[in-house]
DNA sequence: CATGAATGAGATTTCATTCAT
DNA sequence: TATGAATGAAATCTCATTCAT
């Protein structure tokens, strides 16, 4: 039907082509991803959240039942970016120190770059991960996640380069946290230092701590 | 005293404190802690926090104006409460790595006990710090936490036990990261990697684990 | 068409009139004027309101958005009944006495028939005009009557019936005045001299003695 | 008590010293007239008041009963205080057009100098005077008002100088309605019209030509 | 006489969700 | 599939009035 004339009087809305299923749930998912990060599940609006899409509100439940399980999809498709990407890493080719630099930058810019990764955490977190724990698909994500780690911190323990007791989801935890904490909480930490914290070459600098924070935990201790 | 009669016309209703406003300022403010750390300031219900406290809604409006005016006194209260503790904490009188350990673990220990304070900061993090920024009193709080911090970097430094090169608010920020992300996200965290990180071994091993990374990032690096 | 049977599924309810925006807009905003002409602007509860039209409560900040607007669009409507009301007068068809006399009367009768006008514009002046002055819909209505009036009092003075010097919006709020205060007053007015002024032979009386009141005055002065 | 040194700790409010019951009831009905002339019956806000009137909201309650029996109050002090002026005018020692003018004007003046009997009315009238009704004092003030007119256009009648067929009720609403609606009506009239009704030049050329109108009308009818 | 904390009823407004077309 | 009017429940906030001191 595209293309041809619409009949005179026929509302024809170039923005959101209607009946084009693929492309409005898409455009629900990332409405409602942007409305839900900035605002949290109970700030969100549905009204807005379809004003946002373009849609009308009814497709949001024909699509994805409630406002519950919108924030579902949300939250699923949001932990398998991530932990996607981080498959994609390909740290085996490196040696250990550069593979582990790689990793904590990777994480670092992957926080920049999504902020609505970190807002989603805080809301999930404040619901004490009630969504997460319904979710069949997110668990199975992050068995990957740890082997790498763990594959990476034996490799350097081999060679003598990493200590050799160092738990994979500490570290881990370590990681995401020197980024996180930063990321997450920049507005409120710009304002009681009165620095901006989001500023570029703040960001980079932190990147390069983060690393030398992490390099320097992992370094063997000497004997005496 | 319980199990007595109280005498006629004298206050004895614990759970509404009538003509006492000093009290019953302080348990709106304590309810009202508890729901909007729980459910954040847009799931916060007035209605609830009223209960809580035990006392009339319309007491809320009285003494705080509105549900904003409540949230910025309680923002401020809870800021204020962190900051005092850590003005408290003596570091001058011990060595370095010893003032070091315990300003690590007080922060640690602090975000164990009290989990309202990561809440609340996820919270006002999703305002972008808008009322933070409204605050005249919490801002001036924060200058003692990094002259703190500067004076035990600059004693380690001398005594070339700590490098001399470390940013004091980057540090603050690693020191705090490096527990705020466990604490706050542990809800996710355990969820994820199938451990519960609430254990109360666990937290001991991670106060360790925060010691040991901080402390290996300010060992000054070697000359070779 | 009445009491034949409507078909299943054809509009029906009268009271509320699902599926039927013009109508329910429509509704609603006879409904406001009659509340809010009655009991004012800050003494009309959207309550009743919303049960006077028959609808939800929650349409009327569908279509007017709050109360203030659901007043505003009241105002709009009320003001541009009266001025579209005035230009059908056709007044270039009479001589201008005759003229000056429908132009009296018709006012006179507009306020006797629209008592809601009367109650509307005690209300908005209260308000010290702040929703008229917001209003872009209002003011442009208002060029013809004078226009009107000017034309009135120009044909009359070239024929000499009028006097010369008669300033049109002066004239026009002595006409309505006579009138306003009059009917708008009735309640006071009629308890403290003890009179009825609503019986229909004292508002018969008064258009005629506003007549001669006007006239009186347009009356060119006699030279000596 | 005043004068002695006040007890260490003891409030001493300059503005509004307590234990002076006349002028803390005087102080109210400053305060409600204000509060009640500028936002209606509804509108007026009991806390508005007692915080303008510098005085405890109870003390509202003590001397007035309730919102109710202080609007009473108001309305009656502001009835009593035009009758009164009224009275003092002293019309029978000037010739009746003398008389008449200042009669007229001094009723124009008195709705400028005093906005808050007309707002009064207006409100009064959307009660549809049921206040009035119930005050045993404000209806016997208006004989003497009728009196005092018709004395005017009897002795103007035996002089020839007005016609002989006028009702003083009729006039008098005439009178005040030329005033009346000018000024209380001068905020949506300045708008509609793009003029300033409050500018004084103004207001004292509306007063001549209230003048204008109500001799023009008062002129004997020339026989034919 | 005076204070101001406290109250319950009710006001406006918001919200996720469903219905009729 | 898509639309947008309609809804009931519940949220925030307001208000005149009373109570304890």
């Amino acid at each position: 039907m595209e293309g041809s004339l619409p009949k005179p009087g026929t509302k024809s809305r170039v923005a959101s082509p209607t009946r084009d299923p693929e492309r409005t749930r898409a455009a629900i998912l990332r409405a409602a991803t942007a409305e839900i990060t900035a605002k949290g599940l109970t700030g969100a609006r549905v009204d807005a959240i379809a004003e946002r899409a373009g849609v009308n509100k009814r497709m949001l439940y024909h699509y994805f039942g409630d406002k519950q399980g919108l924030y579902l999809a949300v939250l699923e498709h949001t932990y398998a970016a991530i932990r996607t990407a981080e498959i994609g890493l390909n740290l085996t080719e490196l040696d250990p120190v550069a593979g582990m630099r790689k990793l904590v930058l990777f994480t670092w810019h992957y926080f920049i770059d999504h902020p609505e990764f970190l807002s989603l955490l805080a809301t999930e977190n404040m619901n004490r991960a009630a969504y997460l724990k319904k979710s069949k698909a997110i668990r199975p994500l992050h068995g990957s996640l740890v082997d790498l780690i763990e594959a990476l911190l034996k490799r350097g323990a081999q060679q003598k380069i990493f200590r050799d007791d160092v738990d994979p989801v500490e570290l881990y935890i370590s990681i995401a946290g020197l980024g996180f904490f930063y990321m997450s909480n920049r507005h409120t930490l710009s304002t009681i230092f009165g620095k901006n914290l989001s500023a570029s070459a703040r960001l980079a600098a932190r990147g390069e701590h983060i690393v030398e924070v992490v390099l320097a935990y992992l370094k063997p201790v000497e004997k005496t």
